[in-house]
DNA sequence: TGAATTGTTATCGT
DNA sequence: AACGATAACAATTC
């Protein structure tokens, strides 16, 4: 077991990857990972009856924890699925169940005998089939959602990057069609939905973009490479079981094939340059600054 | 101890 | 006015 430790900014904390029993944890669920979290839930969750639902931290449960749990007792899971960074379960004729894992938010289950996991449950799902499926999170930002107009939950989102209605033309409207810094043009959930700081970061550098360039200023031919890059590293990060910094994503393989998030000083994987650390929308950003170079505004 | 962490929303500025 | 940038906020950690 090694670990690796980056620092980002002055006096910032201390990250540890692929530690097994680091405290350091900051997990940032994504599309990827938001993905192989339903993948890896629906056999267990499709088909179950929710018995009972407990909530340890009201604030989090929408529009209250008692809605909810009027919402989802005695309900059927019919279908366990993903739209941008939500898990949605689907439990009736336009009922859902909606949880958004925000920084920290996680699933366990209470049967496991690592009990080193089960910190900071704010509520839980008693199944009928006698599990208890725990919902953790420290910094208690996540959210859970019971919802009969999906619509009005999801509907500001915009489109998810691996459908094929994610065009290069599609995108190149919406990027030709203002003015706006790249990196939180792409962190913007209404534009492109689920995309996040690690991701941004990456497909930027493979599209050779820096995070600061307008929008209007990237031509024809780096919006269909931005795209394609975009659909490829989520493809390649769901294949690897996303991104796991920490205890949170135990089994996820992709922070190996980062090439730039996390890698600050750290040679560029195509021409050495030291990978240098930004702050861009209040985010730590990773750039090359040979292979990113930036663009003044129009 | 205060700075760092993310997504959403409120507010500021041009 | 409309849009883009920025700050605030939720709470926790060391």
């Amino acid at each position: 077991m090694y670990s690796r430790h980056i620092r980002i900014g002055r006096g910032a904390a201390t990250r540890r990857v692929r530690s097994g029993h680091s405290r350091y944890h900051l997990a940032m669920p994504e599309l990827p990972e938001v993905e192989t979290i339903v993948r890896t839930y629906r056999p267990r969750l499709e088909g179950r009856r929710i018995a009972r639902f407990v909530s340890r931290w009201a604030k989090q449960a929408q529009p209250s924890a008692a809605a909810v749990r009027r919402g989802i007792v005695g309900k059927r899971i019919t279908r366990l699925w993903r739209r941008a960074k939500f898990i949605v379960a689907d439990v009736g004729q336009n009922e859902h169940l909606l949880i958004h894992l925000r920084m920290s938010g996680r699933f366990e289950w209470a049967a496991d005998e690592d009990k080193s996991k089960h910190r900071h449950v704010r509520a839980y799902f008693d199944l009928d089939d006698g599990n208890r499926l725990l919902f953790c999170d420290s910094r208690k930002f996540g959210k859970i959602i019971y919802a009969t107009d999906l619509e009005a939950e999801t509907g500001r989102l915009g489109v998810e990057p691996l459908d094929s209605d994610f065009t290069t033309k599609s995108f190149q409207r919406v990027l030709r069609g203002r003015s706006r810094q790249l990196k939180p043009l792409l962190l913007d959930q209404s534009i492109v939905a689920g995309l996040g700081n690690i991701y941004v970061d990456e497909t930027l550098f493979a599209a050779g973009l820096h995070p600061l360039t307008p929008s209007d200023r990237v031509t024809p031919k780096q919006v269909g490479g931005l795209r394609n890059s975009i659909r490829r590293i989520l493809r390649k990060a769901i294949r690897h079981n996303g991104t796991s910094f920490d205890w949170i994503y135990p089994d996820g393989g992709m922070e190996r094939h980062l090439k730039v998030y996390g890698r600050t000083g750290e040679p560029c994987p195509t021409c050495g340059t030291p990978i240098e650390l930004l702050r861009v929308a209040q985010r730590g950003t990773h750039v090359c600054p040979r292979c990113q170079p930036c663009i003044a505004a129009k």
